[in-house]
DNA sequence: ACCGTATCTCTACGGCGTAGAACGAGTAGA
DNA sequence: TCTACTCGTTCTACGCCGTAGAGATACGGT
């Protein structure tokens, strides 16, 4: 028998690895949402008994916690930015996009949190803050500013993107926008707002949106928080 | 044999209804958090078989969007208020005293919006956004510039509860900022700046810091959104 | 006394996460 | 060359889960 055994019925598999474990879990959960991952379905994905998998990651919370890391770990940030607002601006933008391009994981982007504590989470997941402060810090603000900042800014980012991707459509095929919303289940009696409002439910423009979103946000933290700090030679908008 | 049956070993239980089964699902969740309610629990803390809850809910998905309802239903927004802006403020209050009393039920109440179309959602959970369109439209606000003031101001609602729930003791028994939070396993090289501002980050004030968002938000709302309709007539804060 | 309906229970199926022990291949030391 | 050890993997098994389908029971109206 040959010694390398790259043949079989069902393709013998190269090798597994945490990249491997991680992206192909990815591949599901953007796939079949979260509810669809399971240890046994990786398993099979990656032809592998499924209690190979813990060899990668203690149980499968953990793993979902670097699936986590996974997606945000393609979020940079450059704090050498001296335009802190500007570079929040394209990080709103980078982080709507990955929302955008990974539905299925946006449950577990903001669910996440609330169960690992700060100190637990995987690493890349904690980059984000980190680079934050800097940025903050660097541009002239306390560090307990920086972090009121970051706060408000990824809080908005989040409700935005959970505003963004909430479910409208029931039935697609459906052109009248009441009718494919399913607003004319709703009482006439209760819901006359909502239901008029069907059309421009519709079609709501996300990009555009946040955009707006940013606008008020970046402004207002612009007039309530002037930076203080001694670093650069600062602008004065004030 | 006695008709009434009020006896047995494990106390009879007197009858079931969608009341008792919502608020002992709720009270579970409340206990164990989402992941420890299951239709065989609930049914056991109910005393009946856990087929008789699907006479209360379609599934346990179903069930999940009743609970959020249960909560949301609490959440009552006074349309008359002819100050929209102060009506706000007080329904921000009031939905973070909902997050904080039932912090396990934050993520259903996140998360289920983007499985259950809105059409299909329980009309309890659609009534604080028809509540907050009447509200806005009679303060002079057009439909679609009330709809858009609801989707910021709940989505900085969400996003500020999921900031203060964040899960950051590891270590509740130590003193130390650091260590109660589990800060010290952060390579002190990656991650200078979240590591000082353990203490700062170890003594949240939620209430204080959505008075501050809300400061914010609402200032940029006025600027950025003045009533336009008819209605009333304005104070003309502009 | 009867029936229809609403409520509830029984049984069973296929799936889940993961504990515990064993296995096989590869590597390093003797 | 034999041996000991480590690492990735697999096997088996346990106790959970959601819920389909069919049947039992209780009850309100006639």
């Amino acid at each position: 028998m040959v010694k390398g055994a790259q043949a079989g019925p069902a393709a013998a598999v190269p090798r597994l690895s945490r990249e491997r474990v991680l992206s192909t879990a990815l591949e599901i959960i953007d796939k079949n949402g979260v509810e669809g991952l399971s240890m046994r379905g990786l398993g099979r994905a990656l032809g592998r008994d499924p209690m190979s998998l813990y060899h990668y990651a203690a149980n499968k919370t953990a793993l979902l916690d670097d699936v986590v890391e996974l997606v945000l770990g393609q979020l940079v940030i450059d704090t050498t930015d001296t335009d802190w607002s500007a570079q929040l601006r394209t990080v709103a933008r980078a982080f709507r996009d990955l929302a955008v391009a990974h539905p299925h994981v946006v449950p577990l982007l903001v669910t996440r949190p609330l169960a690992t504590p700060l100190g637990l989470r995987p690493l890349g997941t904690l980059r984000p803050l980190e680079a934050s402060l800097e940025l903050l810090t660097r541009a002239g603000f306390s560090e307990v500013d920086a972090l009121h900042i970051y706060r408000s800014f990824f809080g908005f980012l989040q409700g935005h993107v959970l505003n963004e991707l909430q479910e409208l459509v029931d039935n697609p095929e459906e052109t009248d926008a009441l009718l494919r919303l399913g607003l004319q289940r709703l009482p006439l009696r209760e819901f006359p707002r909502l239901r008029s409002l069907a059309p421009v439910l519709a079609d709501y423009d996300g990009a555009a949106e946040l955009e707006r979103g940013l606008d008020i946000l970046l402004a207002g933290l612009q007039s309530q928080l002037p930076p203080t700090g001694p670093p650069g030679i600062r602008k004065a908008t004030k």
